[in-house]
RNA sequence: GCGCCUGUAGCUCAGCUGGAUAGAGCAUUCGCUUGCGGAGCGAAAGGUCAGGUGUUCGAAUCACCUCAGGCGCACCA
């Protein structure tokens, strides 16, 4: 997109314009899109908002009324260049009625584009996400934060910023000293020795790291001896003491490589690699220092920060052994993300299970750091449900994220015909990531395989089907006509007027999308993209009608596929030419 | 106990910076193929927007209360 406003903020202006020549003050003049199109594409309820409080123009009246001043604002408006005509309803309500060919512009402009670029600020955003921990499993938590993720970074750089992707790594704290502790343990309860572990494959390492840290944790929890062990090993880890040095280097290295499989298949590139041993240090040294000018208390051995002077709870940064918690590190890991890039904003995704401890958080970073505080930004996101209950790697029965991949991969091949691996793989992926995507991310969300893939419906399958249906067409078309733009826009037949003005939205859906971080905006845009396509397909004849609206509609097809390939793409997901 | 989030059709969810007749999908019932991919399309049926009070010309949307569920509340992350 150029310079140029999009036609929403145009009608904005446009009414603007007209309250100032009527003198009619009023701050925020709003300005949305219509639910029905007997209403027109854009509709305002200015005058309903203002007419109670302005004085009567007839002074027989004692208010105004809001049919008057919707006309009065009409009139004041008089003729836009893209608009066909504007309309007045009960009770107030200003409708415009978008030119045809404006929104074939629109929706050519888009194909034109080979990457979507709406030409807004070049903001410089890191983007936080997916922050596995190594000695833990990958679950499907991790899945869904990655997703959401990767998603708002697109989008983010559709709007032209420029983003970065970073992921936070959790290497060293007591979860790590439990996966320590319960490998010897685990090692005598299989009969194997950690020789034999070495030899097998990747996933099968890290899921025996997994089972060392279900046992660990377990044993944790059951035994004050254990505890004071383990406490122990953590200590020495922070040292780097030789006796647990080399299979910690192991186990970490092992994790890291898994997780990178998983981020190919899940198609994310991270810039940059944070790990809580790096940033621990940085964390702690800040405390130490916010201590002295008593943002940090002592508090029973530890050094807490008193949440409750800000209206939240007390957190431990630094623990009674000296040393530093996630929190203290999460502080470390902020001037550090800044080092590496100086960031207009900082986007952090998580679980929503951490909100409360993240406010906490941010009061703090807003002590130590307020420049950077003000600039970041959480985004947490619900839990992945499957039904049949509750996961939790302390208990050891977690939802692997590759099990998830793997499975909807299985269902996929063994529900379509003949799909080749690499397209199935697409699918299966695909309706992973559309199923976590298309409801709010706030929110947890109750996943099942039948509604992911093997049913029809909003899904990621069904938007992957209309596209391949498009190039289907397309491929049997002849070529000139799918590239010839110029064509009749008048009499178009309402799945035609339909189609062309939902496309036409777009940029704008995009925009919103990012705006506010919410990729299943965009996601049910493409799902009424589709359907209204399907709508056109199933009622309208393409190859087969007349040379004038062949040639419209073949123009449709080929603007509904590159809006389904952005849009998806957008969302992280791949759309095969054919499956 | 305190804090945050959630409650919309049988089920899963959109809609929430107040706006026009509350929308989809699944499931149910009926229909559409001498045509471009039927994994599709069309239609029917399905609602006390948890309940109550308030604010407003107008409330699923905002405020307050009640009920129900989820998550969190100091040395895990």
């Amino acid at each position: 997109m150029d310079n140029e406003l999009m036609i929403r903020d145009q009608i904005k202006e446009d009414l603007e314009k007209a309250l100032k020549s009527l003198q009619i003050e009023q701050g925020k003049v709003e300005v949305s899109r219509t639910t029905d199109s007997r209403n027109g594409d854009y509709t305002s309820n200015v005058s309903l908002k203002i007419a109670g409080k302005l004085k009567p123009f007839d002074v027989s009246q004692d208010k105004q009324s809001p049919m008057e001043v919707a006309k009065k604002i009409t009139d004041s408006i008089g003729i836009l260049p893209h608009i066909e005509k504007l309309e007045v309803k009960e009770p107030g309500f200003i409708n415009f009625f978008v030119k045809n060919d404006f929104w074939q512009d629109e929706v050519e402009k888009v194909l034109k584009e080979e990457v979507l670029s709406l030409g807004g600020p070049k903001l410089k955003i890191i983007v936080e996400f997916t922050d596995p921990n190594p000695f833990k499993e990958f679950h499907i938590g991790h899945l869904y934060s990655n997703i959401v993720g990767e998603s708002i970074s697109r989008l983010l750089e559709a709007t032209g910023a420029v983003v970065k992707r970073a992921n936070y790594q959790g290497d060293i704290g007591m979860h790590v000293a439990k996966t320590i502790w319960g490998i010897p343990k685990l090692l005598d309860q299989i009969g194997e020795k950690f020789e034999d572990i070495e030899k097998k494959d990747l996933g099968a390492r890290v899921f025996f790291l997994g089972q060392a840290y279900s046992l660990g944790a377990k044993e944790f929890e059951a035994s004050q001896g254990v505890k004071a062990e383990i406490a122990e090993i953590n200590k020495k880890i922070f040292a780097k003491d030789p006796s647990v040095l080399a299979i910690y280097e192991k186990g970490k290295k092992w994790s890291l490589d898994y997780f990178e499989q998983i981020y190919e298949r899940l198609g994310t590139k991270f810039d940059f690699y944070y790990l809580e041993s790096e940033v621990g240090e940085v964390g702690a040294k800040i405390v130490r220092e916010f201590l002295e000018k008593g943002v940090f208390i002592k508090s029973e051995g530890a050094i807490v920060f008193p949440g409750e002077k800000y209206g939240l709870h007390s957190r431990v940064f630094i623990n009674s052994l000296g040393l530093p918690t996630y929190e203290a590190k999460e502080l470390g890991l902020a001037p550090t993300k800044y080092k590496d890039f100086a960031y207009d904003e900082s986007v952090i995704v998580t679980g929503n299970e951490i909100n409360d401890y993240f406010k906490v958080l941010l009061a703090a970073l807003a002590q130590v750091a307020p420049e950077l505080a003000v600039k970041t930004r959480h985004i947490s996101h619900g839990m992945v449900r499957m039904p049949g209950g509750k996961m939790s790697s302390r208990l050891g029965n977690v939802l692997l994220g590759e099990w998830l991949l793997d499975e909807a991969k299985k269902r996929v091949i063994e529900a379509f015909e003949e799909v080749p691996a690499e397209v199935a793989e697409q699918i299966g992926v695909g309706a992973i990531k559309y199923a976590l995507l298309k409801g709010n991310i706030g929110q947890d969300v109750n996943f099942t395989f039948e509604e992911a893939i093997s049913l029809s419906g909003n899904s990621g399958p069904y938007l992957q089907y209309a596209y391949a249906r498009c190039r289907s067409v397309l491929a049997k078309s002849n070529k000139q006509h799918a590239k010839s733009n110029k064509f009749d826009l008048e009499n178009l037949e309402p799945e035609e007027s339909a189609l062309l003005r939902t496309l036409g939205h777009f940029e704008e859906v995009v925009l919103d999308a990012a705006e506010s971080f919410a990729p299943s905006a965009l996601a049910n845009f493409l799902y009424e993209a589709a359907q209204k396509y399907n709508s056109l397909y199933n009622n309208l004849p393409i190859l087969k009608a007349g040379e004038k609206e062949r040639g419209r509609r073949l123009f449709l097809t080929r603007a509904t596929a590159d809006v389904l390939k952005k849009g998806l793409s957008l969302l992280g997901i791949a759309a095969p030419e054919k499956m």
